[in-house]
DNA sequence: GGACTATGAATGAAAG
DNA sequence: CTTTCATTCATAGTCC
């Protein structure tokens, strides 16, 4: 039955919620926005206790998780050469990167202008370490 | 527990970096300079791997999504103030985009057209309403 | 009493 | 800065 009686520690939604969120869903709705989230919790809310989050999280989950079956569809079929044994995946192992070459970011590299330093007073370190509490 | 198994593609903060990161935050700091990314990496780095990156990226995260929190916390107080005769208000607090506004005043309450919505048009509510298929 | 699956929640990393 | 994406953690429910 799955009917969720769960101590609630994470929200379960309840067959209403979900149809709700479903159908939504296949119309097209991917990352609702702000207002959206609250309309839809709002709604749902008729139906049992849900948090805007819940909502937010269910989206973005659902749409991560479809992308990565097509992901994996696409990733089978062009791979799909070994492992022809049991005729079974055994198991979502299949880590595969989108190809994320670049370690650049290059975070670091504007050392120059940083306009104005607010906040410039505050120990970094030492923070861990003892007394020494010297000041400005 | 949770010390993190993760197979090295992202960084995996310790506990005791994680520690050191939440006490600069908690000091105030939100937006390091580049220097003092640098000192920052260079002192968690004897906790275990670390980039300037990801504390970069940390700060980031941790701002938006304090902030985040707090944004939704004022939608909540401000827009669900009902039902506030159990005494008790749940405690909403949850993350999300807010949809700011940048664009002057764009209020909702031009007539009709909106000439061009991505997806806007779609229907939130009635979902349970039967035909009304309208169309973009 | 574990293994396994699904899925809610969280967060590092980016993109915009 | 704000949003989104990808990956991971956590756990309820299920089966054996």
């Amino acid at each position: 039955m799955t009917e969720c009686l769960m101590s609630n520690r994470r929200w379960c939604p309840t067959p209403e919620q979900l149809m709700v969120l479903e159908e939504l869903y296949r119309r097209g709705l991917r990352t609702p926005t702000a207002h959206q989230i609250q309309k839809i919790t709002a709604h749902l809310s008729l139906y049992g206790n849900i948090q805007g989050k819940s909502v937010f999280y269910w989206f973005q989950n659902h749409k991560a998780r479809d992308r990565q079956k097509l992901r994996n569809k696409h990733l089978f079929y062009q791979t799909l050469h070994f492992q022809g044994n049991s005729g079974m995946m055994m198991r979502q192992d299949w880590l595969m990167r989108s190809s994320y070459g670049h370690d650049s970011v290059m975070v670091m590299e504007n050392l120059g202008p940083t306009p104005n330093q607010p906040l410039q007073t505050l120990q970094l370190f030492p923070l861990t370490s003892p007394a020494a509490a010297n000041h400005p």
